[in-house]
RNA sequence: GCCCGCUUGGUGGAAUGGUAGACACAACAGACUUAAAAUCUGUCGGCCUUUGGCCGUGCCAGUUCGAGUCUGGCAGCGGGCACCA
């Protein structure tokens, strides 16, 4: 027997025998279990990122079928996308072309990986086959009222002609052009999203299974706020402004209006008023991104309108465009109340507009105090607290027909209209005569035409010759087709759905759905906590109010992974260097080309720009599949970050060695004897292993289940490694290292699968270890007859006690209070008490 | 700027409010070997007057018999901010 773990014929071969025997195959019989990991997008080879995710669900999975589930874990593309024209445009090659060759080669390094998907049900988004469906759900919502068209704005380069991304914008410039980008509106589609507002926001509190930041950041998104409306009179025109706000207990601390450059009054104003227009422009020129507008100084432009106060019969306020008022919250228009508002107070500074002071709060903490407090210097609110005053406030605004309570959300609606090629073409027809007409079902899809050219900036689809000019269904007339494609979170918005039927004639069958669904878990990257999992939420509940399914959450336990880091390395001139091009010497590193030193920069999160990425495949050659999926379960927790080092999985590598020549070094003596035929006496080295045994099973189930990764490993560990010590000298003890031994082997197969199918086999089965039941640990050995107790003196640890964990209080009192090393603490002092928590610790206090 | 996290030895990390550092990696010392690799054994948070004691979980406070863990404040790092996926 080798002392060398054949990896490399081993993994091929358990490979191909799985596939052969179709043993990942989902069945439709309960207890059914959905584990999903995020549909990837194929970007060309697979990454680290990849690796974990994949190792982390075929953990599961493989955990989940050996306790008796049936388990639906399978695998797709999120093909279309940005990158792919990008590569089109740069490397002359069609989108589709680069897409399929790129799922080409991921497929085949996942698959090298062992992970037990059923691949019979692989999705991929580009397909008609995929994005007919999506063009009928769409269809079916435009029927529902749930999309619609509105104008919003884009990024325009006007130099290039095209809309661009807001990761194509750098510093407020075209990517490529360098031109100044511009806000520009355009007519768009949208997804009525906020009219779920509420439901998904109540929604995350059945969530119980998903991380509390991640609900939390959802909650903070959705964004509810309860206030009031209130309508302002214009004293310049017939007309009323209004606004609103969740503050109107400051209401007589109000000193400024404030309304958003895209307000419809602004639009009039700026007609007869050049300097406005400039305003407009210079607030365009800010850019789309949040981050570019809160960053941004605050700046106001005076209308010279004004309007009345609701309760001050003398007082006018300003009416300003301000640059921080954004027009898709609220009103679009604010009232300004610089005491108690940061921005309202910088921009009242600035302005020099009065600060009136209306909530006083008892610690005299500085303007602008935007905390709780007593109302003062407002009439019939005085004296009351802010929370009162709020509600009073409400009632007379009501009471004289001036305002209303109102509840108001920070989510926006969903624009999923895309200015490019390579995407899901939206099935409708534009009209002159009959309007928007959507294209009829049966002549479902619309496929992308292939024959594009990317010579010119802009969509290819608008500039196609042909492709966009259709008769309308409707009045027969020359009409043209929508160019726009969807945003491709469309395409991952309702593909786990698609997963449970994927070669349905529909979007997806009823009944297999409610099978299968919820996904009982899902895992991916924190980075989609907000924009993927809502908008995920909002379709799964858009589909049940159009009638597909009686589901309305996805997805029910949620494990939000970390990233995978790697150290940087510089080389002299400050250019980034790939770790194979750097070599390590005596703690010290070098450019292999020129042997010049290398700078060594902190981990950080692997990427191309950087060049401190590590290739799946080439793990794969090197160490196999079970030492990379190793590794990769045992460093960290998943969801914190990890650090990929050469040096931990050169450790795991070596572990797997260890555990092939731990099994295969005791073939021998195990044939000895069989698992059937229980010895009648067991000595006590042999007994000690059966508990340990059956400790490991419960400790390694327990660890699973809380997805504790790398202290299953560590688990593991210490089990092998009393193991290693072992040597068996009677029946009874070649028996308990045989229960030992196969238990291990069935423990180690989620990690591991192929090395434990080799074991499993060396160990005389014909059967695949992949498709054995998970181990009952016996209860009878877990209990503890004695356990070691921690013995305090103020707190201070001062030694330890082996005693039964079920000893009285009092018992225990009389035994720690005479030891030695406490009365040596204690000596003349009293004890003022005596805290005995039973099994966990002693703590007397002098 | 706003929202959400994270911070423990040389390193990755472990620890239902109850013995801080499990399990590893690296390093060092030793065994085996002609030698190397592989393997095995030992040491491994800091300090001191070392069968013992003091300090120590980013920083500053607080709650508690007891805080890495809970609360408040601060710093550094990271994720998201609606057209990257």
């Amino acid at each position: 027997m080798s002392t060398q773990y054949n990896f490399r014929d081993n993994e091929t071969k358990w490979q191909k025998a799985w596939d052969q025997a179709s043993i990942y195959k989902a069945k439709e019989t309960a207890p059914k279990y959905y584990v999903l990991e995020m549909l990837p997008y194929p970007s060309g080879r697979l990454h680290m990122g990849h690796v974990r995710n994949y190792t982390f669900g075929d953990v599961i999975a493989r955990y989940k079928r050996a306790e008796g589930y049936s388990v639906l874990h399978p695998m797709g593309w999120d093909a279309f996308g940005l990158p792919a024209e990008n590569a089109a445009i740069q490397h002359n090659i069609h989108p589709k072309t680069w897409t399929l060759e790129n799922i080409h080669f991921m497929k085949e390094e996942i698959h090298s990986l062992g992970i037990s998907y059923d691949w019979s049900r692989e999705i991929l988004t580009c397909s008609p086959h995929y994005y007919s469906h999506e063009q009928k759900i769409f269809l079916d919502f435009f029927k529902q009222g749930i999309a619609y068209r509105k104008e919003s704005f884009v990024n325009w380069d006007p130099v290039e002609g095209t809309v661009l991304a807001n990761e194509q914008v750098i510093d407020g410039k075209g990517w490529r052009s360098g031109a100044p980008i511009e806000r520009r509106k355009l007519s768009q589609w949208f997804l009525k999203i906020t009219d779920y507002a509420q439901e998904l926001l109540d929604g995350l509190s059945h969530l119980d299974h998903w991380p509390e930041q991640v609900k939390t950041m959802q909650i903070n998104w959705i964004g509810r706020s309860e206030g009031a409306r209130i309508r302002f009179p214009l004293l310049e025109r017939e007309e009323t402004l209004d606004i609103f706000t969740t503050r109107p207990d400051t209401i007589f601390g109000a000193s400024f209006i404030g309304i958003s450059p895209d307000h419809p009054l602004v639009e009039s104003l700026a007609k007869k008023s050049p300097a406005l227009q400039t305003f407009i422009i210079e607030c365009r020129a800010l850019g789309t991104t949040q981050k570019d507008l809160d960053v941004a100084e605050k700046k106001g432009f005076n209308t010279g309108f004004s309007v009345q106060h609701p309760f001050l019969k003398d007082h006018t306020l300003p009416v300003y465009v301000a640059n921080f008022v954004l027009m898709d919250y609220g009103t679009g228009a604010v009232f300004g109340c610089p005491a108690h508002d940061e921005r309202d107070y910088e921009f009242a500074t600035k302005y020099k507009l009065p600060i009136l002071p209306v909530v006083k709060d008892s610690h005299d903490k500085p303007l602008p105090y935007q905390g709780e407090g007593i109302i003062i210097n407002s009439q019939f609110l005085d004296g009351l607290t802010t929370e009162e005053a709020k509600k009073k406030v409400i009632q007379k605004l009501v009471s004289e027909e001036k305002g209303v309570a109102e509840t108001s959300y920070k989510l926006r609606d969903w624009g999923v209209s895309r200015q490019r090629y390579w995407g899901c073409p939206i099935p409708i027809i534009h009209c002159s005569h009959c309007g928007i007409v959507p294209v009829p079902e049966e002549q479902l899809p619309v496929t992308l035409p292939h024959d594009v050219s990317f010579d010119q900036p802009g969509n290819p689809l608008d500039l196609h010759p042909t492709w966009k000019y259709v008769d309308c269904p409707v009045c027969k007339k020359a009409a043209e087709r929508e160019t726009d494609t969807f945003d491709t979170f469309i395409d991952s918005s309702w593909y786990f759905a698609r997963y449970c039927s994927p070669h349905s004639s529909q979007p997806f069958e009823k009944k297999e759905a409610e099978f299968w669904m919820p996904v009982d878990q899902y895992i991916g990257g924190i980075e989609h906590a907000i924009l993927h999992l809502l908008y995920a939420r909002f379709f799964t509940k858009a589909l049940r109010d159009c009638g597909y399914w009686n589901i309305s959450e996805p997805f029910k336990n949620l494990l939000t992974q970390g990233m995978v880091c790697h150290e940087t390395y510089r080389d002299q001139s400050g250019t980034w260097l790939y770790p194979h091009e750097v070599e390590k010497r005596h703690e010290q590193y070098f450019k292999i080309v020129d042997d010049t030193p290398v700078k060594v920069g902190r981990s950080e999160k692997m990427s191309k720009s950087k060049c401190n990425v590590i290739p799946a495949v080439k793990i794969v050659e090197e160490y196999g599949a079970d030492t990379a999926r190793l590794f990769i379960l045992s460093d960290s927790p998943p969801e914190r970050d990890f650090e990929w080092t050469e040096a931990g999985i050169e450790g795991s590598w070596r572990y797997i060695n260890k555990i092939w020549r731990l099994v295969t070094s005791h073939l021998s003596t195990l044939k000895t004897v069989e698992l059937s035929n229980t010895p009648s006496h067991f000595t006590e080295k042999a007994l000690q292993i059966r508990k340990l045994t059956h400790k490991t099973i419960s400790h390694v189930t327990q660890d699973i289940e809380k997805f504790h990764f790398n202290r299953y490993v560590a688990h593991l560990r210490e089990f092998s490694n009393v193991l290693e010590e072992f040597k068996p000298i009677d029946t009874s003890e070649c028996w308990a290292l045989l229960e030992a031994l196969t238990t291990f082997v069935v423990i180690i197969s989620p990690a591991l699968p192929h090395l434990a199918e080799a074991l499993w086999a060396e160990l005389g089965h014909n059967s695949f270890v992949a498709t054995q039941p998970w181990p009952q640990p016996d209860s009878t050995f877990l209990k503890e007859e004695v356990i070691t107790l921690a013995i305090q003196v103020n707190g201070k640890m001062r030694g330890t006690l082996d005693i039964s964990p079920n000893l009285k209080a009092d018992e225990a009192q009389s035994i720690i209070l005479d030891l030695p090393f406490i009365k040596a603490h204690v000596q003349d002092k009293t004890i003022r008490k005596f805290i005995y928590v039973p099994g966990k610790i002693a703590n007397v206090v002098i």
